[in-house]
DNA sequence: AATAAAAGTTGTTTTAAAACAATGTTGTAA
DNA sequence: TTACAACATTGTTTTAAAACAACTTTTATT
């Protein structure tokens, strides 16, 4: 983890949310000072129980939201990818995290310090509005979980979790970046579990598999297990 | 179900947030046109899936929210008592209700219709602050839910449930008004465990039970079970 | 290159909770 | 006041998935 301050929004080449809002303020970009960090794999980049002093932004590279659990036990919710906030479900009202947030390939996040966050809502209604659709996805996204946790069988969801890397990588290609543990994380399997299941849907020509490099081959049934287990 | 329209806020004894910002505008108050419905045990005040078209606000009564899963399996995520939100989690963002929400007692509510709702709050940011905040307040308990479905036990479930309805109701004796398998429902367990559990309970002298009115004899025990299972 | 540590794999055992089944109880509508 | 449905209870069986164990492969580290 290494972090520099004084960035310039101007010199970014990413013009989010935040750039916008401010620039539609007609303030100056003096008032925000970005802090931007690089994490490594497997650093925390916010951590459940401490207090939300900032939002957050990632710019580059990839994280999981999870939710620590009880014995060291951890709920992956999802994979937030650039551009897009990683403190949202935090934001409002609770004053602590009630979820982790670590890096699972190099990534870099952008900091805004939550009180000029306030300020810059304040005075402009639609970069709220902006944070409440993007929070209210959040929400639905998490209700779907719910289901797919409790009432689908392993193979179900794993069924689930691959395709949700899929879509979310957008290719039927790709580099899932997790472990074996960590994709048990995300669809609350063991790890052992994880390992059988991608052998066996591999053995059954509906995947492809090398290390870490999954192909959907056969989508369509894919989904078929997804529904159906 | 009956409704009745035409209702004029100043005759209501209950003065909402609604009714709050609405003063605060100055506006008049036959801008808004609130409609008030009653409803029996059972019947549905909002369903997955069908179109958010009112902010809605629970009067009287009780409900429960619950997520419509496979094979009409449900799972109960809370209940909601007066006076706050029922549409609050679908309000933003989302054009259809992601979950559903029944009466589980005579209950009355009053819905604002949306489009009157968005003029309210684009006029008053701390109407719109406020909303954020209990729905803020509504997805950390979900969180929680999440690891209390996932990772504690049936045994730890219930006492989870048994908790939360004795803060619920703010007494250690109460009318769950929720049948065995609805019980079940709210802790992700089968109708016959959950008069097991509550039988186990009983005769480990922690709880009473007599049909539906539950007292909590043994609370620090209770909150154990409720950690450990 | 050698060695340790982490990650991945596979087979076996255990277990928690659902499903099934049968029966009892209560409430409610004719 | 009977009768039928919904709800509650208890015992038994089945099963899905975790836990355990042993081993292999890959990746870092000295």
């Amino acid at each position: 983890m290494k972090f520099t301050k004084n960035n310039n929004c101007n010199d970014c080449t990413l013009k989010c949310d935040i750039y916008n809002a401010l620039k539609e303020s007609g303030e100056d970009f003096s008032i925000i000072k970005p802090i931007h960090v690089y994490y490594d794999r497997n650093e925390y980049i916010c951590k459940q129980g401490s207090s939300v002093t900032h939002a957050i932004y990632l710019v580059e590279g990839s994280a999981k939201l999870f939710i620590e659990g009880l014995n060291n036990r951890n709920i992956t919710l999802y994979i937030i990818t650039p551009d897009s906030y990683i403190g949202l479900l935090s934001f409002f009202e609770t004053p602590d995290y009630s979820y982790s947030v670590k890096a699972i390939e190099s990534s870099r996040i952008c900091m805004v310090d939550i009180d000029t966050m306030k300020k810059l809502y304040a005075g402009n209604h639609d970069f709220l509005l902006k944070l409440n659709k993007a929070f209210g996805k959040s929400v639905k996204s998490i209700l779907g979980k719910i289901i797919t946790l409790n009432q689908k069988n392993i193979r179900g969801r794993i069924a689930d979790s691959l395709l949700y890397l899929s879509e979310l990588y957008k290719s039927d290609s790709f580099n899932m970046l997790l472990s074996r543990k960590e994709l048990g994380e995300l669809s609350a399997i063991s790890e052992e579990n994880a390992v059988r299941l991608l052998t066996e849907l591999r053995k059954e020509g509906i995947i492809n598999v090398t290390g870490k490099n999954i192909t959907i081959v056969d989508k369509k049934l894919l989904r078929k297990i997804s529904e159906i287990g």
